[in-house]
DNA sequence: AGCAAGATGCTTTTT
DNA sequence: GCATCTTGCT
């Protein structure tokens, strides 16, 4: 194999790789699938392969690489450049390969060459508008909740006439109708959203073979990486690009699949091997980031899941410390403590950026935050929206929208009336009302504004001057991007706007609008042929996460989801409790319960040198203090590469003051067991490490025991805190705990609406919603 | 037209 | 507890 690699920089590509590395690497032809367990090298793998393709002779043009985050992409061509590969290697995220392809094929899945790409807030004002039309109710359907089921419906590749012949009942036959009002809505204004990036290649492709075969005889290559993330409509783009050579490699770990709930397919590479029976299967086990321990605490927590390959994750590093997994009575103290532990790692030289935070709901950032911002450590959370989020940016992104796209309604609606010109809501009305019953677009009303009879003289000019500003921005567009912002800018009337507002001690919004004039400029320099279209394109598709800075000498805050891909020497992973991780809203099924596994997966094995797993036994959430129990992950790792610590809660001031009044802390209620808030299978090993002032109740050593009595025979034996329940009066509820007893069991429950209440089971109009 | 006080409703979020 | 949206008022 080595003597096909002809230059020096061949050679380095087999250069420090272990065998099953080199395999993958050295695979010419025919469908490969790499299962790559986490730190097993596989972004080198996978460069390398790509790099060696070229070197034994396949034309860059012809290998097309398909990653999930614009980071990864961007990524991975670095390393290939660096590997002496020449341009013309097709590097893309999924969806700007659909926007790619949608550019040049749309119109035959009827989507025309300059079509916008709408965001998720966008999305949600069609989504309202189409609900609107159809007259059903925000208040009876959330809007969010009809665009997961619209979205989940586009993914599976159905059509509104699909969904409306399923439909069972009312409810799905008002979803198929909103459906078929949204899509309409889209198409009237030429715009599409995420999930059309992939349905409308997936079906360009399906209903167009010779398409497909030309894309085909061009892409003889196909590298597509996070295989366990890709839903249904990936998954056939990804086959349909590769059917005809049947060069598909695909690289990825089922136990790193956390992104089901939004339609992603674990089952899409547990067979990939019954689609390609032929495949050449490559397991990459040896780890190269984590110790023996945090491995074997990653690997006994996973091999939980039944959905998954056996994997045997193994590693040469040396030995380190155990997992430490760490109690504490409150939350406020957990995140006391984890600041201080921070303190006293940099104390000993370690830098700030050595280390991270993990947590499964943004929500349990803030405590953190506190406690940072106290010690004056210096943090940076990483976080979705931001910067393109902001109001004034996407003000001056509708601007330049309406401009590439006249038929953006969302954009015109948007910036029609900003800065404010006279054009409120009674003339906007009328115009739109004008539009529909002439069935013209928006944008053509405007331009006759003196034709419409409802519309007062005056309101007719302001929409006149609106219109001229328009044109003359049209003409002014032509050059460099930031060139086009400067005189939108300048002659919306936004920047005096924005100076106004600074002026009047408001925020400094012009700074953030400059911000963007810069990435514009910078844009211009970087691209070869810089146009609007393809700068919002990038806009759209680019996400703050891409401007997460690993080096900045800060401590990294982010969830676990965000976690993925990452590797620090030292991770906190905080809040681990049920009903958190897993988090409430999946614990009554099986399957889901895997996934929130397979996060705190991925969460320990980012994981290089020192893991610290937190949980506390009360927290404040959605400003409610709440009792919670450890999570159930916690209890499945092994002993031998754990230590458990307890942390008391603040003794009990002297003078008797209440102990709300020092740390947060307020013992349970008498009433609660307390072995069902906190399990009893820790006890023997927990070490204390502040002396106990006042036994709380759920004391390690308390002997009263009333779960040691057998409760096997009860019909409540097996609820547990988090089970899902449903009172006749109350709703559906969830176990906070329970204690069976013959005739006399009794339990919290709490309820949506109606909060917290304990009950006598046996006596009570309450049953337990099933298991799936 | 614009603001301010109430009502609401809250996992995760590669793109 | 908080941020966001709606409603009602001026």
């Amino acid at each position: 194999m080595i003597s096909m690699l002809t230059s020096d920089a061949g050679a380095s590509i087999l250069a420090d790789l272990n065998e099953p590395q080199r395999r993958a690497v050295t695979h010419r032809d025919g469908p490969l699938l790499v299962l790559a367990g986490a730190g097993s090298g596989k972004t080198r793998v996978i460069t390398r392969r790509a790099a060696y393709l070229v070197h034994t002779g396949v034309p860059a043009r012809n290998i097309l690489a398909i990653t999930f985050t614009n980071k990864a992409a961007d990524e991975m061509r670095r390393r290939i450049e660096t590997l002496g590969v020449e341009r013309g290697m097709w590097i893309h995220t999924f969806h700007a390969l659909g926007a790619r392809l949608l550019r040049e094929f749309g119109s035959l899945v009827r989507v025309e060459p300059g079509f916008t790409i709408y965001d998720e807030a966008d999305q949600l004002r069609v989504l309202k508008e189409a609900m609107d039309l159809c007259s059903v109710s925000p208040q009876f359907h959330r809007p969010e909740a009809m665009q997961a089921r619209i979205s989940q419906a586009k993914n599976r590749l159905e059509s509104p006439g699909d969904c409306a012949e399923r439909a069972e009942n009312f409810e799905q036959r008002s979803l198929a109708r909103v459906y078929e009002a949204y899509k309409e809505l889209l198409e009237q204004r030429n715009a599409v959203d995420f999930d059309d990036l992939l349905t409308r290649v997936a079906v360009l492709l399906r209903q167009h073979p010779e398409i497909t075969e030309r894309l085909n005889a061009r892409f003889r290559y196909v590298l597509i990486d996070e295989y366990q993330d890709t839903n249904h409509a990936q998954y056939l783009i990804a086959r349909y690009l590769s059917q005809h050579h049947r060069n598909i490699c695909a690289t990825g770990d089922p136990d790193q699949s956390i992104y089901g709930w939004r339609g992603a397919d674990i089952g899409n590479i547990l067979e990939f091997e019954r689609d390609y029976p032929d495949a050449v299967v490559v397991r990459l086990e040896q780890n190269y980031r984590s110790t023996p321990d945090i491995l074997r605490a990653a690997s006994k927590l996973i091999s939980a899941n039944r959905r998954r390959k056996r994997k045997d994750l193994w590693t040469d590093n040396r030995p380190g410390v155990p997992v430490r997994v760490w109690s504490f009575a409150e939350g406020r103290q957990e995140s006391k403590r984890i600041a201080e532990t921070i303190a006293a790692l940099r104390g000993d030289g370690r830098p700030y950026s050595d280390m991270a935070v993990f947590y499964r709901i943004n929500a349990i950032s803030r405590e953190l935050e506190d406690a940072l911002r106290q010690r004056g450590i210096p943090y940076q959370i990483a976080r979705g929206v931001e910067f393109y989020g902001r109001k004034e940016i996407k003000d001056v992104l509708a601007y330049l929208r309406v401009l590439v796209n006249p038929r953006d309604e969302i954009a015109l609606l948007r910036i029609i009336n900003v800065p404010a010109r006279g054009i409120g809501k009674t003339t906007l009305g009328r115009l739109r009302r004008a539009a529909e019953q002439s069935e013209q677009r928006l944008m053509d009303v405007l331009r006759r504004a003196d034709e419409v009879p409802t519309l007062k003289v005056t309101a007719a000019v302001r929409v006149r001057k609106f219109v001229a500003l328009l044109d003359e921005l049209k003409n002014l567009v032509k050059g460099p991007v930031a060139d086009a912002v400067g005189k939108v800018l300048a002659l919306s009337g936004l920047e005096a706007a924005l100076k106004e507002e600074r002026e009047s001690g408001g925020e400094d919004r012009l700074a953030n609008v400059q911000e963007l004039v810069t990435a514009a400029a910078g844009y211009d320099e970087e691209t070869e042929e810089p146009t609007l279209l393809d700068f919002l394109q990038r806009v759209a598709l680019t996400n703050e996460q891409d401007a997460v800075d690993e080096s900045a000498g800060c401590v990294l805050l982010m969830t676990l989801h965000a976690a993925k891909g990452l590797e620090f020497p030292v991770v906190f992973m905080v809040g681990l409790e049920q009903g958190t991780l897993p988090h409430e809203r999946v614990l009554a099924d099986e399957r889901d319960i895997e996934e929130e596994r397979r996060l705190c997966f991925v969460g320990i094995t980012r994981a290089q040198e020192s893991l610290y797993m937190t949980h506390a036994q009360q927290r404040l959430l959605r400003g409610k203090r709440v009792p919670r129990c450890a999570s159930q992950f916690l209890h499945e790792l092994p002993d031998d590469a754990t230590v458990w610590e307890q942390f008391e809660p603040p003794a009990r001031d002297a003078a008797g003051e209440s102990p709300e009044a020092q740390d947060g802390f307020v013992p349970l209620d008498d009433q609660l067991p307390p072995e069902e808030i906190c399990p009893p299978s820790r006890r023997a090993r927990t070490r204390r490490l502040a002396p106990v002032e006042d036994e709380p109740c759920f004391s390690p050593d308390d002997p009263t025991g009333v779960a040691a009595t057998p409760v096997t025979h009860s019909p409540y034996a097996d609820w547990k805190p988090g089970t899902l329940v449903e009172h006749e009066q109350y709703g559906v509820g969830q176990i906070v705990w329970v204690r069976p007893s013959p005739g006399q069991s009794r339990a919290l429950i709490r309820f949506a609406g109606y909060g917290e209440k304990t009950f006598v089971l046996e006596k009570t109009p309450v049953r337990r919603l099933q298991r799936r």
